[in-house]
DNA sequence: ATATAAAACTTTAAGCTTGAAATATCTTGA
DNA sequence: TCAAGATATTTCAAGCTTAAAGTTTTATAT
């Protein structure tokens, strides 16, 4: 995946390669920066944080399987975070009178305030650790890769 | 880390935590049909086919702390790996006569053989998953991604 | 009604991942 | 020389991750 740019291969389909061999390195080292501040300054991980994150936008809370969907990952791990979310007093479960299968989700009062503490530090580094890519970069790129996934989202 | 596009929040910063976004939602897309592809067709995981691809650059070998430094992961984390390649046949380990704490890393040729079959696939896979990307984009995300990463790895 | 299928979620086994501690080896300086 | 520190790697515990199998509940088609 992270294959090296020494013999520094070309021909057709050699960009795309390189393009996402790019893609991936950055977003693994920023993922690797953002993980070392969450444990040292907030002694929590990315995976609580991106629950978190997905259940702050949506007081009413969301099903396990909307939130799965969400964050791209299988149902039974979004079930492990969660159970760990609860036993912190962070997040709760709600079973719903309608359909007895699921649960609503959703952060608890201490949940959401501790996640507004996180949230406001996780952006400013975001911003210093992207800090060289200008605004109007960060734009263009926002725009190429949401056209991509768009896109690639048809196919499934 | 995935946090949602439904408040569409502004202000400054934002375009930088929406460009982060983008990239993760990207990045995780498309590792998770390549890790349903390795496993499908070549009964293999990324993890051992980023390790391969490292290895298969360098026939001489790497040692245990290049690999991990190159690949971006925890010293332990390549041990185990390394250790399943190993077991499969794909992969040796060599003491070396200098320094008796090292051992060179390398693909065995069953291993090499392995991979530039697997790799030929990825590659294909690459394209097709990146085909809306045109060639003229690819190269300029990629300069973008590289100077960002060559930014970055200054602050370190 | 009631079997059958579908859906939502949890459990399980195997593997991946990290950070910290442990081991073994090498290097350096008194 | 040899103790102290540095380096390379492995081990360990805890948590993350997936795919597959299992459980409970709901929907559908006789």
């Amino acid at each position: 995946m992270v294959a090296g740019p020494l013999p520094a291969p070309s021909g057709p389909g050699k960009d795309r390669l390189r393009l996402w061999i790019r893609l991936l390195r950055a977003s693994r080292t920023i993922e690797a920066e953002l993980r070392e501040r969450l444990k040292k300054e907030f002694d929590t991980t990315l995976p609580r944080f991106d629950v978190m994150a997905a259940l702050y936008r949506v007081p009413e809370g969301m099903l396990m399987s909307d939130l799965s969907r969400f964050l791209l990952v299988s149902n039974g791990n979004v079930t492990g975070i969660v159970d760990r979310l609860v036993s912190e007093g962070l997040v709760a479960r709600a079973r719903r009178n309608g359909d007895r299968r699921t649960s609503m989700v959703r952060l608890t009062d201490e949940g959401t305030k501790s996640f507004a503490t996180i949230a406001a530090a996780h952006e400013g580094w975001i911003g210093e650790l992207l800090g060289k890519v200008s605004e109007e970069d960060a734009r263009r790129l926002t725009g190429m890769l949401t056209s991509f996934r768009s896109n690639w989202e048809g196919r499934e």
